[in-house]
RNA sequence: GGCCGGUUCGUCUAGGGGUUAGGACGCAAGGUUUUCAUCCUUGAAACAGGGGUUCGAUUCCCCUACCAGCUACCA
């Protein structure tokens, strides 16, 4: 068995559509799992939707993802050049193959020729209609700089038939298919001529693409055909969805990998969420190091249908990744959100205390609001039910609590909720009752990043005692 | 319109001629916990519809519906 070789062939256009991504990271898997190697190629043939810098998006997605590529236009590798723009002389070439074979011919037929094609239902079909132009008239119209382009010549009887490994055995009729452009006038070739010439000289043995190609497989297995080349797997992959009626689109901004990176999720979260969208490992495992996944990883557990992505399970996911990494590393991302935080705050106690509460970091925010935004508070928290907690038992406790806290000499966990377990019993004021009034006096949130003891030395002691009188006052 | 593909809880999915149709997220309830979160337990929640084939169909076949894709000198 030859070597497995798959590629990335994304266009330049723009941001890292999560879609994209993920066919990358199965073509990449598929390349690993078989001791194979992953080619990137950069399809810049439509001239007209480049956007710079586009390039460089790819390559930074794909090293934070840590898809690294084996052979690419930043990298090398024997099959050369990587990028399509600069291969324009080999596709000239192997057009004008298949125009000598009869396999391609040229077309000078205008836009408004063309549109006379068009029939009742609104679809156009080439009529062949400079097919049979003879040798002589091609030349005289390129000659008078008639502007043309390079059309595949499809059978016009029979069918053609090609096997997708996830969709299985589809036969197309071939009155079905259409005379393809090959070449644009502008010299570049079209996606449809470009992929089949670059899949063969770089030998490519797994196509890996989205499924919205499966129509025009057919067209692209004639021309392998037309070469004698040998044609290889396809994998084609069902679709990411926004919902059930919307693929996932650049245009909502919430659909690229970068975006994602700036709302706080982890690389490898996002990586493992979308391996499983529309891939299955055939067991309940949910959790997948890059490596795992490329153990794991099979076609056969690739579906056939279109996945809503669900960033809500992402997140939990992503929290999954969260509670696990290093406390420094936690603390180094989270510190972006420390901005408007006061110096006498423990940072580091603090992220100490989020990382078992967020599920991605720009949750963070949220979560330390009580820090700077207190005195407004609504009094009514005291009144909670659960804790058994009223306005009037913070009322009257709250001067005990104030009184104890000025006598702390050590102020740590241990000892001051020793301190409030000692107050409860003598009081006679529950438990949870007492630390719900603590926690609510020094915070004024519903909810915080940590028990009453842990604000209490968060904050510190002169804030603490600060905050527990001004509550009090409140009352 | 034509062609191609798809359809299992709200979502991601497992399964497959006879199952209590399984898991995960989310949701709900209860429990542990120093609030919240975590964690644990429990619960509600699905085979698109109709015909066949069969002793038996969610599973196989056909039709319909719905969804998506293609039908470009975009990829």
């Amino acid at each position: 068995m030859n070597e497995v070789r798959t590629r990335f062939a994304p266009s330049p256009t723009g941001f890292m559509h999560i879609g994209n991504l993920r066919t990358a990271l199965y073509a990449y898997l598929f390349a690993k799992k078989n001791q194979g190697r992953f080619i990137l190629r950069i399809e810049d043939t439509d001239q007209e939707r480049l956007v710079d810098n586009a390039v460089n998006v790819i390559y930074n997605t794909l090293k934070l993802a840590g898809l690294s590529h084996d052979e690419g236009p930043d990298v090398g590798g024997d099959h050369g050049p990587y990028i399509q723009s600069e291969r324009k002389a080999i596709y000239g070439e192997y057009a004008g193959k298949l125009i000598d074979s009869k396999h391609a011919y040229h077309c000078f037929c205008t836009k408004e020729r063309l549109e006379t094609l068009v029939d009742s239902s609104g679809n156009r079909k080439y009529d062949k209609h400079c097919l049979h132009l003879d040798r002589k008239e091609i030349d005289a119209k390129i000659a008078a700089g008639v502007p043309y382009v390079i059309r595949q010549n499809v059978p016009e009887e029979g069918t053609t038939g090609f096997s997708d490994l996830v969709f299985g055995d589809i036969t197309i009729d071939n009155r079905e298919l259409h005379d393809n452009v090959l070449i644009k006038s502008d010299g570049f070739p079209t996606y449809n001529f470009a992929n089949v010439v670059d899949d063969h000289l770089m030998e490519i043995s797994h196509v890996f693409r989205g499924m919205e190609y499966l129509s025009s497989t057919p067209n692209y297995n004639l021309l392998y055909e037309s070469f004698g080349w040998e044609i290889p797997q396809y994998v084609h992959l069902p679709h990411i969805m926004k919902d059930k009626q919307h693929k996932l689109s650049k245009r909502h901004g919430d659909a690229n990998f970068e975006d994602f990176m700036e709302k706080g999720f982890l690389p490898a979260a996002i990586l493992n969420y979308v391996a499983l969208l529309g891939w299955n490992p055939k067991n309940d495992v949910e959790k997948f190091t890059l490596q795992e996944l490329i153990d794991s990883f099979e076609i056969s557990g690739i579906s056939k249908s279109s996945a809503i992505f669900d960033e809500l399970k992402l997140r939990w996911l992503n929290s999954q990744y969260v509670k696990e990494l290093p406390a420094q590393e936690f603390h180094l991302s989270a510190l972006k959100y420390y901005s408007g935080i006061p110096a006498e705050i423990d940072t580091v106690l603090l992220s100490r205390l989020l990382q078992s509460r967020v599920s991605i970091v720009s949750d963070i925010p949220d979560m330390t609001g009580f820090i700077n935004d207190f005195e407004n508070y609504d009094t009514s928290l005291f009144d909670h039910r659960d804790s058994k907690s009223t306005k009037e038992t913070a009322k009257s406790i709250l001067p005990v609590i104030i009184a104890e806290l000025e006598k702390a000499d050590v102020w740590d966990n241990d000892v001051l909720f020793n301190i409030f377990i000692r107050i409860s019993e003598q009081s006679g004021v529950k438990k949870k009752a007492l630390l719900w009034i603590i926690r609510v006096a020094i915070t004024g949130h519903l909810s915080t990043p940590g028990g009453a003891s842990e604000m209490c030395v968060l904050m510190g002691k002169d804030l603490s005692v600060k905050r527990l009188k001004y509550s009090l006052s409140r009352l």
